[in-house]
DNA sequence: CTGTTAGCGCATTCAT
DNA sequence: ATGAATGCGCTAACAG
């Protein structure tokens, strides 16, 4: 038989009180008798008594929810990043609702609209790949849903964002790999589109230039971090006059297609070329031949950080405090050489 | 400047209508007039009128949302099995909470307590591997909240559940590898207390009876899914005086970890010794060595199930309809040859 | 110290 | 065909 479900009233009835006497004794308001208040906590105790959030929630505008929406969760770098917003709001005492786009842009316009429906009070975001047009993400911000981007991050200046910037992780793992003696470096790098891959050009130039090493553009290869294309682009550099000897990959998955492909192609690993990359995921620890080294991103920090600007926008607007607020976090992706 | 949020006052005040007037125009109530329907609708459109879910939601006493707890969702097994459930929740315009227990009971009971507290419709759930205590999750129910185990499911008959029988898939397995001339096969299991567990060892033995193979109980080791363990389990079969040339392994991470024991003992593997697991995630394509054959368990499909018995208990309490349901679905695993 | 009342947004029942 | 009134559970302003 269901448990009758226990409310205000219920408790008020039984022990002869009105609903908002036992409203605040049971938030120990200091004006409640203290006989009073030790009686209704008593009673509401027996009863299993629980706030209905519903009518809370409703009352009070709000529903302890915050969104979070990313491309994939099948991705360790997200499902580790969501981690540290579930920890986040747990402080808070805030439920996590989540959504995945699967990297295609009408699921996010959808999911973005449900959860605005649905009045999260507020958005953590990594956005799809393809996504170019930021104005259903703005839109959120206009019913003063705060929305902050991380990791995938629009490059827009009027909005709050968290993300990682790989150019000095690129430095280093450049510098690294020059130091054991690398001269031909190539970099498998992704959409053009991406903030980051951007980034990894450019660093990855400015770290050959500043030690007098030739810039060689056929040694950039490109994917759309599908297996084909990463071994399309392995292709292309093992082709090469002189291939590299070293390779950056833009994620340890295109690490892990690139280096089987090496494999196969009767490479030695570590001895007749080396691979490079970034994040950093658990998943490399599985495989024989992991990346010598990767930049890691931290997904749960900066995922954490997101989620605690989210918390300060919602303090803020409580407040109706002055100037809007933009933080752009950066995070500093860091080489990592593993051991073995 | 915030977008107003609009209301259904809002445009009651604005057509000169009764709340109530534009409430049922906009439900298409045919008492309504044509034309103050379509002018009712057109105004909604106009200020972009959503009905507050909120408010719904306390009114229709529920919350539009399915629970999902879940170990972990680094597993993949886990993250496949969401997106099962996902799809089922979109089709029903349900949005779905996920909590993880990261198989600590007592997260468990909090998150399960948090969701009964949001009134989340129904849950779904996957156990802790340590749960064997089951009041506060039948305690669920009695609020009126239909719950559906999947996976990991306790052994109890009153309930609704979906599980994977693995029996079948362990005799494929063992007959697979016997008719590859294997005659000592070695099993690292799990902990005896999950069902699977059970299962898998008598599979085991039925398979190896029926081909009168005798059975070495020296042959099953056990690990509690950590690297650690899993390796001394290695060590203890590789130690054997007749050590097995197959290994049956109880999950795909197990079986990676195991994999790389046997490396690093310098054995060959697939000659020296050939390993099948169960699960058959995605993550063993980037593996070089990955286990010849896996029971495949199908976490989209026994989520996705579940889920849709969730709907179904949600429909029949609508009804107050007859007497209790019941299910208990069991999806045979099936042997998966690996090609490479 | 405690009770009465209003109101959050909506669907609905009862009047007109 | 439309409006007024009600209530879901709760908090808080106001009134004693």
């Amino acid at each position: 038989m269901p448990n009758k479900i226990t409310t205000l009233k219920e408790i008020a009835q039984r022990l002869n009180f009105s609903v908002s006497t036992v409203s605040r004794a049971l938030h120990n308001h200091p004006s409640i008798g203290l006989r009073t208040t030790a009686q209704v906590q008593k009673l509401a105790k027996e009863l299993n008594y629980e706030p209905n959030q519903s009518a809370l929630l409703f009352k009070q505008q709000k529903t302890n929810t915050i969104g979070v929406i990313l491309p994939n969760l099948k991705e360790e770098f997200f499902s580790e990043a969501i981690n540290g917003i579930e920890d986040v709001a747990k402080q808070n005492k805030y439920s996590v609702l989540i959504g995945q786009s699967h990297d295609d842009v009408e699921q996010e316009k959808q999911i973005i609209n449900a959860m605005k429906n649905q009045r999260v009070d507020g958005l953590v975001i990594s956005i799809s790949k393809h996504t170019k047009n930021y104005e259903h993400l703005i839109a959120v911000e206009s019913y003063n849903i705060p929305i902050v981007f991380f990791d995938r991050v629009p490059e827009l200046s009027n909005i709050n964002k968290v993300s990682s910037d790989i150019s000095e992780g690129t430095r280093q793992a450049v510098e690294f790999l020059i130091q054991n003696g690398h001269k031909r470096i190539g970099v498998i790098n992704g959409p053009a589109e991406m903030k980051s891959c951007m980034e990894r050009t450019n660093a990855y130039m400015e770290a050959l230039q500043k030690k007098r090493i030739k810039i060689d553009l056929s040694l950039i290869a490109t994917t759309d971090l599908t297996q084909e294309k990463t071994c399309q682009a392995m292709e292309e550099l093992l082709n090469l006059k002189h291939p590299p000897t070293a390779i950056l990959t833009i994620n340890d998955y295109v690490a892990l297609d690139a280096i089987q492909y090496a494999r196969k192609a009767k490479l030695k690993i570590n001895k007749d070329i080396c691979f490079v990359s970034y994040a950093n995921l658990p998943i490399t620890n599985y495989v024989e031949f992991p990346p010598l080294a990767s930049v890691e991103q931290f997904p749960y920090q900066q995922a954490k950080k997101a989620a605690e600007i989210v918390f300060e926008l919602l303090k803020r607007q409580k407040k109706t405090e002055g100037k809007p607020m933009f933080k752009n976090i950066i995070i500093e992706g860091k080489l990592v050489i593993h051991k073995k």
